[in-house]
DNA sequence: GTAGTGTTACTACGTCCCGTAGTTTCAAGC
DNA sequence: GCTTGAAACTACGGGACGTAGTAACACTAC
């Protein structure tokens, strides 16, 4: 499966707001369609309520209410189709984290910045520290 | 300032439960104390109260009920002095931070985390990349 | 030993977020 | 027009948090 490409220079970075767990277990979901119908723009209310099935008992509207809340917070965009509506993630799950551990490095002051990278670095296993050389390598590689 | 090395191979690592934004002030402060007056063993409700004059109005026992519930999530650990507590960070904010980059970074899938990887290193000012390279030089230099 | 004073411990309350879902409205098809 | 699928609106209980008052308790100074 091809990478997609990183977008051209900081998309308008994603927000990151808090989020509930059952949020997260539909942002999940909608992740997960997204992988699968390429074609679709995006998922219906009853498309996620049916992801549900057999694995949580959960009201339509529930997933409605949901979904509501996470397009204002804007971590999840729609459009109609028809008299329904389709929802997308906002931004891709990886960009979203990637979001999220910014901004929590940026609540720091920067002259701790690096203390701060070396205690991540130092909980890093052998393998996610050649994901890291890997990513810093691709990033430089491209150049400014 | 020698920077304290980081703890022989993960000091059973912090956890990073969520905190509200009193609860984030008074972390700061407490981190603020310590580093001022590292012969101290801690701060007292006192002396955190003390910090918010002039900044904010707030009552003293707001302060004893935020650093409770801090001591509760154990963000905090306290020992008695005399009559009073001595309250004092668990653990230091760059720690902290790291902790919390590390949860965000294991909810994902590890096959993506190389692309979430991209992703926050694309969001990256140079100094940081600078900070980042500096860092992962020193934990290869220390060998396993 | 009695009255103050510093400290903690206990209790409380309003607000906001979130999980959860019922009820109402609206549009379209038959 | 009546049914039906979908959204919109409303609601409610629980938990976290900001906020702080009051009670209890121990030491200090008379």
């Amino acid at each position: 499966m091809a990478r997609p490409p990183l977008s051209p220079r900081s998309p308008s970075s994603p927000r990151s707001p808090r989020m509930g767990d059952l949020e997260r277990v539909v942002m999940e979901h909608l992740w997960e369609s997204m992988a699968q119908d390429e074609a679709e723009g995006g998922a219906t209310v009853r498309d996620v309520h049916a992801k549900f099935a057999g694995e949580r008992e959960i009201a339509y509207t529930t997933v409605m209410t949901v979904l509501d809340r996470l397009s204002r917070k804007d971590l999840v965009t729609r459009v109609r189709d028809g008299r329904a509506w389709r929802y997308r993630p906002s931004d891709t799950r990886e960009a979203l984290t990637a979001a999220t551990m910014r901004n929590t490095l940026d609540e720091i002051d920067v002259t701790n910045r690096r203390l701060a990278l070396l205690h991540f670095l130092d909980g890093a296993s052998s393998a996610e520290l050649a994901d890291l050389k890997a990513a810093l390598a691709e990033i430089e590689a491209r150049g400014s």
